[in-house]
DNA sequence: CTGTTAGCGCATTCAC
DNA sequence: GTGAATGCGCTAACAG
C-alpha cells in the first residue's frame, strides 16, 4: 500500500477514552448530543493523542469537502490577485480551503480545471469566465456557483461596475475644460469594454463634450503606443483608455514625441493596476477586484449554508482616482473641479 | 443525509458493462492489467454514464490526493503571480490540483494553513516561508515539502539568486563609465537584501568603483521617493535600488526635481515586476519567479515519484534587463557596453 | 486476466 | 445519551 499519513483515528481515540467510535464521531461533529463529560473524556484523550478528524473520509461520507475552487483567467493579470487574495482570506474566515485555477482565458481549459475540481469541491467562483453561458448554467446545475464579471440569468454573481467610475471620469474632464475626447477601447467581445465605452459616451453626451472611440484590440502597453499618434490626430485633448496598461503605453509614446501630460494633454486610465507607482502617476477609476472577491465568497458560503437564494446580482460601483495625468484644457480657464 | 451529488459509481458501470467493481477499477488505474476488449467495453460504458472516478473515495483508499498546497506570504506581491501561474500550469501537466495559500507574512497563519490543508494533500512548496527551521523541518518530516527562497539545510529548495543580476548591473554601469554608484537598500532581516549588497559591493571591489550603501527598511515607491536626496547627495551617478518600486519611487522624486535620466543619473532596479510598462522603463534584474515556481513543483512532483531524492538545492541565476533608466555616465565617454 | 474480499476513516441510521 | 451496524466509492491483496 502506497505511502499513507500514519496519523490516529476515531477508533483509537474511542479506545483511549473508553468509549465507542460513534461517539468520538460526534463529540467533533455534535458535541450537544453527548454529556459534557464524555466529550470532556474524549477530547482529552484526543487531544493527548494527536487527533485530527480526517477531511477525506468526513468528505466521503458526507459530501461535503470544506474546499471551494476559484478560477481566474490569468492569475498573473494584476487585476486578479488582489480579488484572489480577499477571496482567501474570507474562505478562511469559514474555514474553506480554496482551489486555484488558472484558465489561460481558455474555454476548454476551463472546463477542464472544473472537472478536475468538481470531485472534492462544494462549490465554485468563476472570475470572467470565457465558458458559455450554456456552459456555466450546466455547472451551476450540480453544485453553487458564483459568477464575477459575468452576467448570467439565473446565476449569482458580482458585477464590478466601471460606468460609474468612467462616468466621473467624463465628469471630471468636462470641469477641466475639456471639449473633446478620445475613447480607446478593449478587447471586441470584453463586457467591460462595451460598458466603459457606453458610459464615455453617455456622460459625453450629457455634458456636451464630443467624443471619439478609437477600436483596439489588443489591450496593452504597446498598443497603447501605437495608437497614441492616432489619438492625438483626432485634435481631442483628453483621452480615456480601456485599461492602465494601454494608458501608459499611451503616455510613454506622449514623451517621446515631446507631448506633456497633463499640460498639453490628459490622460485617463481604468482598473488602477499600477496604483501611484508610475511617474506621473496615473489618473485612474478603481478597481473594486477586492471587494468583487470578498462578495463572491460570502455569497457562495451562504448559498451552502442557506440552500435558497440564488440568483442575486450584486453590483459594485467604481469611483475616479484623481492624480496626476489629468490637468486643466490647453488654453482654458479652470471651471470648478480642481485636482488634489 | 446533507446534498450529495448523484454521480454514477463505479458499481453502476461495472453492471451496465457485465463485469466486476475491480475490473472497473483497474480499467481507470492500471488498464495495462486487463485485455484490450475489457477496457474497450468498460469506457463504453462509463463514458455512456457519464462516470467519473470520485477523487475523494480514491484519496481515502490510497492516501494519495493528487492535491498540492501552495503557500505564498501575500498573493497581491506583483513577485509571486508568476510564481503561482507556472506553478499552477505545471501542477496542471501532472493533473494535480492545487490549493493555494496566503500567509500574510504571518507565521502562525502559515501554520495554520499548512494544517487545514494537511489532511489533503501530497506536499507542500512554501514561497518565503515565514516560518522557523524547525517548524519546516518539523512539517517536512511528514510530507514532502519543497522551499522557495529559504535555505534549509536537508529540505529541497529553489533558490533565487539576484547576486549574479546585480554583478551584471554593476558591471553594465562600470561599462558606461559610472565611478561612483550607491546602493538602496530594502528591508533589514531579508536574504535577499543581504544578498544583492553583497552582490554590489563585491563586484564594485572588483571593477574599482565606489559605493555608498543607504539602508532603507521599508521597500516601497513612497520610501524610494524620501530616499532620492540622500542618493543625489553622496555625488554618485547611478544608484541600484533593493527592488523596482524603490527604484520607481527615485525615479519619480528625480523627475520632480529636474533630474534627468538616464542622462544626469542612472537606475537600475531589482525584480522586473513592472516590466516595461512605465515610463522611461527601468533596467532592471529579472526575477525568475516563474521559473522558480515551475522548477518547485517539478521538484516535488519528483519527490512523490521516486521516494528517494530530496535535499535539493537548486539556484536560479538572474540576469540584467537592459532598458532606458541607465546611460552614459554625465562627461564620459562610452566603453563597450551598449544599450539596446 | 478477472472476480472475491476487506478495508480506508468517518457519519449516520437504528436500537437500547 | 450511547453502542452496533451499515455504507460513502474506491483500491488492493489474494485467489483462481
Amino acid at each position: 500500500m502506497p505511502p499513507r499519513q500514519n496519523r490516529p483515528t476515531i477508533n483509537q481515540v474511542a479506545a483511549a477514552a473508553g468509549v465507542t467510535k460513534s461517539s468520538v464521531s460526534r463529540a467533533f461533529s455534535r458535541p450537544e448530543m453527548l454529556s459534557e463529560e464524555t466529550v470532556r473524556k474524549i477530547f482529552a484523550a484526543a487531544e493527548q493523542l494527536g487527533y485530527v478528524p480526517n477531511h477525506t473520509a468526513r468528505a466521503l461520507s458526507t459530501g461535503r469537502h470544506g474546499n471551494i475552487a476559484l478560477i481566474v483567467p490569468d492569475v498573473a493579470n494584476p487585476f486578479f490577485p488582489p480579488l484572489i487574495r480577499a477571496a482567501q482570506s474570507e474562505a478562511d474566515r469559514s474555514d474553506y480551503c480554496v482551489f486555484l485555477g488558472n484558465s489561460d482565458e481558455d474555454p476548454k481549459q476551463e472546463d477542464r480545471l472544473i472537472g478536475r475540481f468538481a470531485g472534492q469541491v462544494e462549490g465554485f467562483v468563476l472570475v470572467s469566465s470565457r465558458l458559455s453561458d450554456a456552459q456555466i448554467i450546466a455547472h451551476a446545475s450540480r453544485r453553487p456557483v458564483v459568477l464575477i464579471n459575468r452576467d448570467v440569468k439565473g446565476i449569482s454573481r458580482i458585477l464590478i461596475d466601471s460606468a460609474t467610475g468612467v462616468a466621473e471620469a467624463v465628469a471630471h474632464l468636462a470641469n477641466l475644460g475639456h471639449k473633446k475626447l478620445v475613447y480607446v477601447g478593449g478587447p471586441h467581445g470584453s463586457w467591460s469594454n462595451k460598458q466603459r465605452r457606453n458610459a464615455v459616451r453617455r456622460s459625453a453626451r450629457e455634458l456636451g463634450l464630443d467624443v471619439t472611440v478609437i477600436a483596439n484590440e489588443f489591450a496593452a502597453f504597446e498598443a497603447g503606443r501605437r495608437i497614441a499618434a492616432s489619438v492625438l490626430a483626432t485634435g481631442a485633448t483628453a483621452a480615456i483608455a480601456f485599461d492602465d496598461l494601454t494608458a501608459q503605453g499611451m503616455l510613454a509614446e506622449f514623451a517621446d514625441q515631446g507631448v506633456a501630460v497633463p499640460a498639453d494633454f490628459a490622460v485617463v486610465g481604468c482598473d488602477d493596476v499600477l496604483g501611484a507607482a508610475t511617474y506621473p502617476s496615473l489618473t485612474t477609476v478603481s478597481n473594486r477586484s477586492a471587494a468583487a472577491g470578498k462578495a463572491a465568497l460570502n455569497l457562495l458560503i451562504d448559498i451552502f449554508q442557506n440552500h435558497a437564494i440564488r440568483d442575486v446580482r450584486y453590483v459594485l460601483d467604481t469611483s475616479l482616482v484623481i492624480r496626476k495625468t489629468t490637468g486643466p484644457a490647453r488654453n482654458t480657464r479652470l471651471n470648478g473641479d480642481v485636482q488634489s
